[in-house]
DNA sequence: GCAGATTCGTTGTGCTTGCAACGTATACTG
DNA sequence: CAGTATACGTTGCAAGCACAACGAATCTGC
């Protein structure tokens, strides 16, 4: 029979996809004990400032109950502040405290880091690589 | 802040390697009803003729018990036989049953045509892309 | 040839995820 | 300005996964 496994294409991408993450998440563990919800959640809030859970449900691609228990935990151990937004009652104010600045800082280094790698080992194909990657991500929303 | 979460690569590539999984799954469930790791299994012995569970796991990266499971699942089911290994008592056997490898004959159809989409989205950078998934998979080995 | 280590597949367990239900708050509609 | 519908975030719950432990079988070294 002359079908393939390995040579499919969605099962590299879940393949490969698994573990970049599984060796991208072993960093930021070390460096800072998160899971790859909470990684997620960090990373958006020190991008966009205080936003609420809805906004980034939206953005970074996880259930609303993942994200609210992920930012829980993180103001738990301090790098994120919940409060209240003052118009719309029914909306939670999230944002980095200065802890969580901090470590955004620190983690966006171990990102870059990370990036870099991968590219140096994408070589000439990097830039189609990512061209093509953009292309699935546009076209798979429909 | 600079860091942008949705132009990093490690989380496009989860992303959409999630999102293609989630679509190609709700094809190959709505022609045959299995799951993931079982279209594995299934795609796996499809090719490779009568494995072992053991030879199963190495290679489409699966935990051995979720191989089991999918494994004694297709054998209710009637897509798969398990049998003795002759010689090592430890060993199972498994190889398709004739609806099984009939049934991989529809679903390599589906497979083929899910890729052959996807190629058509990622139009020039194809090619390119497909290497740079291998040269990841390759790399992410060590 | 036998005691301990290793391998095979299965089964048990804790954890995370995804979906649904819920309470509360706001938005619509006549 | 009621009464209903919708949105927000949390919590409960079932399903799936990774990891560990297990019994049975085989290998290893003495």
């Amino acid at each position: 029979m002359s079908f393939q496994l390995d040579q499919f294409l969605p099962y590299q991408l879940s393949v490969a996809a698994a573990e970049i993450s599984r060796r991208f998440a072993a960093r930021y563990a070390a460096e800072a004990g998160i899971s790859i919800p909470e990684w997620r959640v960090l990373a958006h809030l020190g991008h966009s400032g205080a936003v609420s859970v809805r906004d980034i449900t939206q953005r970074v691609h996880l259930d609303k109950s993942v994200v609210s228990r992920a930012a829980s935990r993180l103001q738990e151990v301090g790098y994120v502040a919940k409060s209240d937004h003052g118009e719309d009652r029914r909306l939670i104010v999230l944002q980095l405290t200065p802890q969580g600045e901090d470590l955004m800082r620190r983690l966006s280094a171990v990102a870059d880091k990370f990036q870099d790698e991968l590219r140096a080992l994408l070589g000439k194909d990097a830039a189609a690589f990512e061209n093509g990657l953009a292309r699935l991500l546009a076209g798979a929303d429909g």
